[in-house]
DNA sequence: CTGAAAGCGCTAACAC
DNA sequence: GTGTTAGCGCTTTCAG
């Protein structure tokens, strides 16, 4: 099926069945109608390959995830399909995995595929492999990637500061031995809130202890895992900050399998997924702003993409994240319950 | 940048680089060389929709689903994404958000953009309309759809049989006014559901009572305002059956705000959301194969797609969903801990 | 092993 | 208003 089978069952030339297709120019009533008869008796849907030969767009943006299961990352989705939907552009999503192989070949598939852009949030690309994929004329964001703000277009949040806040917050509930637990495949996040809990214990004059942090898997077990180890501690700590909400879960619950509370040990998390909010105790954690820091990074992408040349210097937009107290550090007070 | 001017740098003809680019035929391995050099130096990567004018495949499929926040529609979709990569294909990620007009008009884009195939989680149209997408030419799956079995691919899961397990499950517990609180939003899933809910009722010798069977927005917000409603009846019930973990978050949730137990009321969620297993009481509750689903929906879609003529009766799978026993029916046996 | 040339389905000048 | 024609960038016969 083709445009030329249309043109002839309606009687008229290619062009002109081009033009009702493209309600571009000038068509008679008449002929217009004629025209889609016979479209719509033959089922003709243009072909999109011809369509764009013409074009350099190919109205399509990719978006590379580590995990499609974790819903911060599919809030962002959100903020980005937001402004996708706006531009007339679907989005092909792409989960990582957290594999640097599965990262790099499907970067390469996308530009293959023409997309107009790309929305990155990178686990395992270094930052010289980000800068050489200009030269494959991509235009991308990264997200989450505060070390390439120097010469990238990057969204990211306050990490450090935010999860600094979050130890703050332990010390002034006057828990001292503070232990963090960071995800172990999220490289540099993990280092800049490692980076925030360090400069709180300075600003409180306490001692980094190394065997306080620890890595773990980002998972419920993964955070189970994790706490036990700091539980069997002979000198246990009193306060886990646990970088990723799901490890949060596992910390609290074998923290509760352990025969404690959180009077004893209390749990700060991060991310403020919706389920924080009704576990019991209920998640004191940090709550990071994924919705807008996608909206963000598909304006920024768009923006990129209907510039002719890239003349513009690369932006690096942080969004704030923030503590969000609830009941899990055993404080006593009545707080306000916050969803 | 095309193939002409990688052939003039290279000094051959583009039918040669193409036999280079598509490592078909025999090039000697010199000539290979200087084109591949070419290629490098001027950073070619051909044109996606000039090469596809030849072809009748895109690579590409879509996945509409209603909520991208959904644990269970994004396991569903990893699935997808399995069998899509080993097909060397890309998805196409759309949310409907329950929205009929976003549905069709995302379809209809879908369908302009020549996908080979669609996976299609539709809350809102009728058996009627999607026939009708058969005229467009589309292949398609359809998900969660048991209403249309008869004439469509279908992967769905046994949503009744496994709602009356749940609410059996109440009554071997002794629990007997038992109420449902179903999704607004999931008219076709919903249905089932209380189909379930009844037959057990029968079953067990009790007359409904349509007072017990009320709808609710699928958030946690939306369960502990529907568990609200139950809760202050005269004759209040002493289990809920919640269609949705999301929901019996909240309606756990309210139970305790009323300063009641699950020993009072039990509670029964659906779909085994991960953060069910972390929660205090752990949640007893449905589990639903929605990687399986993904799987079997994207190895039909290629099956229909790979297929010349459309000779194959549809098919119609149905996966296994089943109850979960864990705490929040506040039976007080040890039950081995199920995760 | 390599190249010339004919399309793929469509759009966009350019005529009429 | 409508048709003719020349490409878009690539693949694919068909000759050499």
């Amino acid at each position: 099926m083709n445009i030329k089978k249309v043109a002839e069952k309606a009687g008229v030339s290619i062009t002109t069945v081009s033009r009702v297709m493209n309600s571009s120019e000038k068509v008679s009533e008449s002929t217009r109608k004629k025209v889609m008869d016979a479209v719509k008796e033959l089922n003709y849907t243009p072909n999109w390959f011809a369509r764009n030969l013409h074009n350099d767009r190919s109205n399509v943006i990719g978006l590379l995830i580590p995990d499609m299961l974790e819903q911060s990352n599919m809030e962002l989705a959100r903020g980005v399909e937001k402004v996708a939907r706006q531009k007339e552009c679907n989005i092909i999503l792409c989960n990582t995995e957290y594999k640097k192989t599965l990262e790099e070949q499907t970067i390469k598939t996308l530009i293959e595929r023409n997309i107009d852009g790309l929305i990155l949030m990178s686990s395992a690309l270094s930052e010289q492999e980000l800068r050489e994929l200009h030269s494959q004329k991509l235009r991308f964001v990264l997200i989450d990637r505060p070390d390439c703000a120097e010469t990238e277009n990057v969204v990211c949040t306050n990490y450090e500061e935010a999860a600094e806040e979050a130890v703050d917050y332990f010390f002034s509930l006057g828990r001292k031995r503070i232990a963090i637990i960071v995800a172990d495949r999220a490289e540099y996040i993990g280092k800049n809130k490692e980076n925030g809990y360090r400069k709180s214990l300075e600003k409180h004059g306490v001692d980094v202890d190394d065997s306080l942090i620890i890595k773990g898997e980002d998972t419920i077990q993964g955070g189970m895992v994790a706490a036990g180890k700091l539980l069997e501690m002979k000198n246990r700590p009193d306060a886990i900050f646990a970088a990723t909400d799901t490890m949060a879960f596992g910390v609290i619950e074998r923290i509760r399998q352990e025969g404690l509370t959180i009077e004893d040990v209390g749990v700060i998390g991060f991310d403020d997924i919706q389920t924080g909010a009704v576990m019991e105790p209920k998640l004191t954690t940090v709550t990071k702003p994924s919705y807008r820091m996608g909206l963000t990074a598909a304006r920024i992408l768009f923006d990129i993409i209907e510039e002719e040349e890239i003349t513009e210097q690369p932006q690096s937009i942080v969004l704030q994240s923030r503590l969000k107290i609830r009941k899990s550090c055993g404080n006593k007070e009545r707080i306000r319950e916050i969803w």
